[in-house]
DNA sequence: TTATTACTGTAAAATATTTTTACATTTTTT
DNA sequence: AAAAAATGTAAAAATATTTTACAGTAATAA
């Protein structure tokens, strides 16, 4: 079960992805305004939101926007957020990508393309690496800081070198 | 030591840099163009990266730019880039994000601005977790992907039930 | 260049952690 | 209400990590 919270101030537009965004969700849930969002995160399962970034007209900075995502971000972390935003906006939508946004959609969109986009991450979101390989790959980095040094690289891990010495032997 | 390869095709820009970045860097490299950029890395230690994005007056869509990146990240994805982008490209800003980039400073600069965040990164940089908080941070990632339920996120992460129920009993 | 210091490669005992297995109890789903 | 799944607990067996040790090698400083 899949579910997309979308966040858009103009009615048609939530009723038109309301019928696009089945394609790729179970179930789409769509909001008029960001104010009771954190609310319908904490009574229900979401499992990626597209926030508009331009409500009220005329006040059409974006900044009420990133004020919604950093909200949301502060709670749900991990929830991808996908920004909407107008054409042109691109400032706006680099500030929310630096933001923690997972991706950002111009208005007028693209079906297809907006599509895609979910669907990219929906499956990045899918996989979940192993605390395994989560360890592997950050004793490969601090490795790799230390420029190979394992003495070094372990102390910077918090571990023994002995540990890390046998890690790496293995592979 | 802390080490800053320049990358830029105008003369003027480098040499105004190289004395600037001194308040940040022990060692200020430059190249005029990016071909040469990979060589330099394996010579010597490189520990940022400052990459203009237009090269070839005229073709200025930025995607030599975007290529260089992604030789640059294919063989150190660790080394922080900072792409220097002509103001209004920030279309290219937003792919060079996406493509791992570390930040992105627009022309003409401000040198105060950019001077921030080079140390921004260079102090996001020293730091390095343990492995310790390395796997608690994705243990918690995985719990919370399953709303809680120890035993499937267990399983997502690769080890036991039971390690995960212990571990997180003692915090 | 030599002396010094630091890192590697190897090993083995002492500790600590993880897995496995098990079962009664609680929670969730059908 | 019954069935299925998850928790809380435990304890032995299997693994992994730390600690300690030392000879050989590489890097650094005098």
């Amino acid at each position: 079960m899949s579910t997309i919270l979308v966040i858009d101030d103009k009615k048609e537009i939530l009723t038109s992805l309301e019928y696009l965004l089945t394609e790729v969700f179970d179930k789409v849930v769509t909001l008029e305004s960001p104010e009771t969002a954190l609310q319908v995160l904490m009574q229900q399962e979401i499992n990626m939101i597209l926030l508009d970034m331009n409500f009220h007209l005329g006040v059409n900075t974006g900044s009420e926007g990133l004020f919604w995502l950093e909200q949301i971000k502060k709670v749900h972390p991990d929830i991808p957020v996908v920004l909407f935003t107008a054409y042109g906006d691109i400032d706006i939508a680099v500030r929310g990508l630096k933001m923690g946004a997972a991706d950002f959609v111009t208005k007028p969109w693209d079906n297809d393309i907006l599509l895609d986009k979910l669907r990219a991450i929906m499956e990045k979101e899918r996989k979940m690496k192993t605390l395994e390989e989560v360890t592997e790959e950050h004793m490969q980095k601090a490795i790799d800081k230390c420029h190979g040094n394992l003495t070094s690289a372990a102390e910077l891990l918090g571990i023994s070198r002995q540990t890390l010495y046998n890690k790496m032997k293995k592979k």
